[in-house]
RNA sequence: CGGGGUAUGGCGCAGUCUGGUAGCGCGGAAGUUUUGGGUACUUCAGGUCGUAGGUUCGAAUCCUGCUACCCCGACCA
């Protein structure tokens, strides 16, 4: 907390109070800001950025969908992303981001966000391009080799476009941090990274570009870094949840970033990279509620205890042995997708780059540190590999880029064009986000569309259902269809 | 980084072998028709055939260099 402050009036509170705040916000940051709670000022202002339209006419909307399916397009979710006008190649491996896929992206992030809030995690950001001379103190600057895309600026000086931040974040740790009152502390940042793939592939499920999430804890002892740990393992379960994926937590393999204990978050998909082995019982688990004690070590071991008690393993990790031991009734033998990796790993960087604070006993110590990451980029193609079907994506609620589909049958007829004006009106007042197709287009060509881009309630409305008084509901991934009253339609979809 | 392939309108493709100045489907525009699961027909617009050079009276087509992209393998959030 004491850190945060700092900052905040390090970064400039006047540039922060300038900006166009709502004054009900303004008099609310002031008011916290008396009571000692000046983060939340902050808060206003990282939540004011990520404000968005809500509802929107496709006519006026930028969905440039494809027929045809390119073919360069190899796996489920690239072709559908594609097709769905969800991003645009632009070189190999590099994505833009086209406004539907963006809404998507965008839904993930604010998850994420919520749930590394919720488990005490704070929020930062740290540039994309960074300076060689960091990576060099860690010695990873030699040992990463040709994935790190490496720059020159104008003056030759090298620099580089982050692949990961742990060098970064240790050094604005180190200069600021300095008592172990200011421990424990975790933070975050959800930014673009670069690695130079040889051979990036299947859209953004492996890009050179992709978004990340990356946490990063600080602690003063080991048991500190592994409350830490067990927090993160817990906001990541109850992440992937609300997304509505069933993610596995995996011992996994340290790798490069190094260290001692890591797992992976593994989510289930039969157009996964990788074949995963576990046992049934994950498949029944659900997560932690919100109000779980993130602050009680023992909860988060608890936690951490029960969710690794069963067999899980990638097949890096496999032991066949363990594995034959599960009753064959209970053993999953499926294919996987890593979402999330985490890792404790010590002091690796903190010793190379002296980062310590003065302990309790006026002693230097050196900092504990965790990383924790979630490709939001990757997510978001891997939702679509968990949910498809062959007329397109069906988006879980919590991530679809509109909650409903509003289908305008028969634009130009005047009962019609008003039955829907008037629906898209009540469910836009009713805070339920909406794309409305008023394309004057045929029936067929509505369906497919809405179909394909997957959006969880399609309303259909149309001169025949109109003379009864009814209106069709449609959900996408049953696909039940029901003729009600507008009333009833929208009791519905607002329930 | 090894191996294989492709490059022709926004997308998918034919034409390349056998050189003669570019075509089909989808998509786009206009219209007629149609209207509850991608309607049919008509008309139109859109391409210096990845790029640089060479051969030739003439090159999408043959030759050489370069570039980009894709697939398989090793590697990765």
């Amino acid at each position: 907390m004491i850190f945060l402050v700092a900052t905040c009036l390090k970064t400039g509170f006047s540039r922060i109070s300038s900006l166009p705040l709502s004054s009900q916000s303004l008099t609310e940051g002031a008011v916290l800001a008396m009571t000692g709670r000046l983060s939340l000022i902050c808060k206003n202002r990282i939540d004011s950025t990520y404000s968005r339209p809500s509802s929107m006419r496709l006519t006026r909307f930028f969905l440039p969908i494809l027929r045809e399916t390119p073919k360069e397009a190899e796996i489920v979710s690239h072709r559908l992303m594609l097709r769905a006008g969800m991003i645009r190649q632009e070189a190999a491996g590099i994505y833009a981001w086209l406004p539907l896929g963006l809404r998507v992206l965008n839904k993930i992030n604010d998850i994420i966000r919520e749930e590394q809030n919720r488990a005490g995690a704070i929020e930062i950001l740290m540039p994309t391009i960074q300076s060689a001379d960091l990576w060099r103190e860690s010695g990873r600057y030699d040992a990463y080799g040709k994935e790190m895309l490496r720059i020159k600026d104008r003056h030759e000086r090298e620099m580089l476009f982050g692949p990961t931040n742990e060098e970064m974040v240790t050094a604005i740790v180190r200069a600021h941090v300095k008592s172990y009152k200011d421990l424990p502390l975790n933070l975050y940042h959800i930014q673009w990274k670069f690695r130079d793939e040889v051979r990036p592939r299947f859209g953004v499920m492996r890009s050179r570009e992709f978004l990340m999430k990356d946490a990063y804890s600080f602690d003063l002892d080991a048991e500190g870094a592994r409350h830490s740990y067990n927090k993160m393992f817990t906001a990541y379960l109850r992440t992937f949840a609300r997304m509505g994926l069933k993610a596995i937590p995996m011992r996994a393999d340290t790798g490069p970033i190094g260290g001692n204990l890591s797992h992976e978050f593994i989510i289930l998909a039969s157009t996964g990279e990788s074949e995963v082995f576990c046992h049934k019982d994950f498949l029944e688990k659900s997560a932690p509620e919100a109000s779980i004690a993130f602050d009680d070590r023992t909860v988060m071991q608890g936690v951490f205890d029960d969710w690794t008690s069963r067999y899980a393993a990638t097949s890096e990790m496999h032991d066949a042995q363990a594995f034959a031991a599960i009753a064959p009734s209970d053993q999953v033998s499926a294919r996987g997708i890593e979402v999330g990796h985490i890792f404790y790993f010590g002091t690796k960087y903190s010793e190379p780059m002296h980062a310590a604070v003065n302990g309790p006993d006026g002693k230097e110590t050196v900092l504990q540190m965790g990383s924790y990451g979630i490709g939001p980029s990757r997510l978001v193609a891997a939702l679509i590999e968990a949910n498809h079907d062959d007329n397109g994506i069906i988006w879980p609620d919590s991530v679809a880029p509109f909650k409903v589909g509003l289908a305008n049958l028969k634009v130009g007829d005047a009962a019609t064009d008003q039955a829907c004006a008037d629906f898209y009106e009540k469910l836009e007042r009713a805070g339920v986000d909406v794309l409305y197709d008023d394309r004057d287009e045929r029936p067929g060509a509505k369906f497919a569309t809405l179909d394909l881009i997957g959006l969880p309630s399609q309303v259909i409305i149309g001169p025949k259902g109109i003379a009864d008084g009814l209106v069709e509901v449609k959900d996408r991934r049953t696909g039940a269809r029901d003729m009600l009253t507008p009333e009833a339609a929208l009791n519905r979809l607002t329930a």
